[in-house]
DNA sequence: CTGAAAGCGCTTACAG
DNA sequence: CTGAAAGCGCTTACAG
């Protein structure tokens, strides 16, 4: 039993205020021709009886559903990526709220089962727009939101195929950082352990390494796939030591692989900078708290969150579909890569 | 422009089987009345139309919403929280999924704006019940949900109220396991750096590790309050070692602490597990990266908000009110603690 | 400036 | 076994 009695609805409203449904509904959605007064006697009652619109009556009345929808399909999924889908979460929230947004989430397994996620969706019009992520190569989601008329952005893009809009994350500006800062440090054998290539963003980083290795004629360049798990950049690091001129210095896709190529490079006997310098592209509170801190990408992911949010809100108001592209990361110098002087 | 014409409405279904809305309707609820035959074709015309029912028009009939909602308060926000709440989500999902239940989310930065929140969904009736976490001591939540008739369970219990029924894992039994473990290997002067204790399941453990304390006589016990950053986690840890009798095993709530207490212990010279043994109360991916790997408390997260979903599902179907109990973490035994056989 | 009426797309007593 | 009608709680042309 809650203190509130019934709920009252609009009716009860204009009945207490003594004007016609129309008039209150006028009065509350601001159009004219309601005097200034009965305005505000509306929303005095409106307030006084504790009255909110049923969600459900006016999103079928035509309003918009106000809601946000995002799939996570777990498949190789990471603490690593957790984190970063928290902050993305978050950091759309803080647009998302301000415009009375709400964000419906759903885990799938496939992206087939996230298609059909979005067809749902769209059929009982839940949402008015879905964030993609983790976009791979061959993915079925941006056709199908096309086709189903869904408007949709793509966190961390481009589109290969330009179907959707999309705010991206200059991989190559952030993987040049990198490795010129490595140049600079002397590295002229360097080794890079990424995530799985099927990933476009993993795949568009291991492009730019490529190419950064080629450009300035380093003696090694090796990519090191991984599955993501520590157990996978464990194995890839014992292998690239065995290498005759193994890497000075080793950049890795996250920070769960630069703790485990740290940890292992420790088990072989390599001193870390000393020996090997260690570099993740994701920046978390675990590479400042070991020792030596780690050299890491940081990047504004909440930032991006709200990016992000906003260019879907931005498109549900009629705005072009257009790419847009965040800040590049900065490089956050640390003991993995350089000495603190004694 | 999509493929799609326009979206099919149950009165195209019941015209194009030849039958009232009210048998096409009363069809697809499975209500008894209607033959086998007008049962079939109807699923078959909603089949070839690609016909799905309006979510706001069912819920405007008195359906429920089929949402939970689950706000986070971002008070001292952690990579660590951040691990849980997605654990959490996932495993939530794996048991709403099948309910056909969809999960809203939002970010409050305090918990008045949290239960401004709950008032906002239950009035809009957006959701049918919420998730509650980390509750803390004085916390104006429970009071509230029930107040407002709002169907809830807390996810990590109890509540010292009783007003709102609870999932929780046993904080009690999982401090207990750690220091019998670190008992049986001689330690006699323990320190727990743990999180703010104004959260309840930090006020829980803090009290666990004082009584094991005084029950097994131990000759230091301290208790090291964090805000959870691996700064605070650092600070404590130097100043604990100063002490003349200083601690030979140092428990941590969560990973990130026991990360830093990692390091610092590193950079005044002691070793881990020699000098110090080290304990993390949250098992994550990093835990087994490092070398040596953390001893840590694992618990199935997915599997608890599972439970939790399970459970506030079982109340909106009419199920009393009742606490119910996790299994108790289990310890996994690794190299910080105890050093691998040579 | 305001009111009576229809409509959004379902569900569900109530008659037949 | 089936149909016509009312209702959920809003919004919005359309008359006055």
């Amino acid at each position: 039993m809650g203190t509130t009695g019934k709920r009252p609805i609009l009716r009860d409203i204009a009945a207490r205020v003594g004007v016609s449904e129309t008039a209150a509904s006028f009065a509350l959605n601001g159009r004219p021709g309601i005097s200034d007064e009965t305005r505000r006697r509306v929303l005095e009652v409106v307030e006084e009886m504790g009255w909110r619109p049923s969600y459900a009556a006016r999103v079928l009345s035509g309003a918009r559903s106000r809601t946000i929808g995002m799939v996570l399909t777990r498949t190789a999924a990471t603490a690593d990526s957790d984190l970063f889908f928290m902050r993305l979460m978050t950091g759309m929230q803080s647009v998302l709220r301000r415009a009375q947004y709400g964000l419906l989430i759903q885990v799938a397994e496939t992206p087939e089962e996230e298609v059909e996620v979005y067809r749902t969706w769209q059929a009982e019009r839940r949402v008015d727009g879905v964030v993609l992520v983790d976009l791979r190569a061959d993915d079925p989601r941006p056709r199908a939101v096309v086709d189903l008329d869904l408007p949709a952005v793509l966190a961390g893009g481009p589109d290969p195929d330009a179907l959707v809009p999309s705010v991206s994350i200059d991989d190559t500006a952030a993987m040049t950082l990198v490795l010129d800062h490595v140049r600079e440090l002397g590295h002229r054998r360097v080794a890079y352990v990424c995530g799985p290539q099927d990933l476009l963003h993993v795949q568009r980083r291991v492009e730019a390494f490529d190419e950064a290795v080629r450009h300035h004629r380093l003696q090694q360049g090796s990519v090191l796939g991984t599955d993501f798990t520590s157990r996978s950049a464990a194995a890839a690091t014992r292998a690239v030591l065995d290498d005759p001129a193994p890497p000075t210095a080793i950049i890795c896709d996250n920070e769960v692989l630069a703790v485990s190529v740290v940890a292992t490079l420790r088990a072989l006997g390599r001193s870390i900078p000393g020996d090997v310098a260690v570099i993740s592209c994701e920046d978390t509170p675990v590479c400042t708290a070991m020792q030596p801190a780690l050299t890491a990408l940081h990047r504004d992911t909440p930032g991006f969150g709200a990016d992000v949010a906003a260019h879907l809100l931005g498109r549900l108001d009629g705005e072009a579909p257009a790419d847009s592209q965040e800040q590049t990361p900065e490089l956050v110098v640390r003991g993995s890569t350089v000495p603190a002087p004694a």
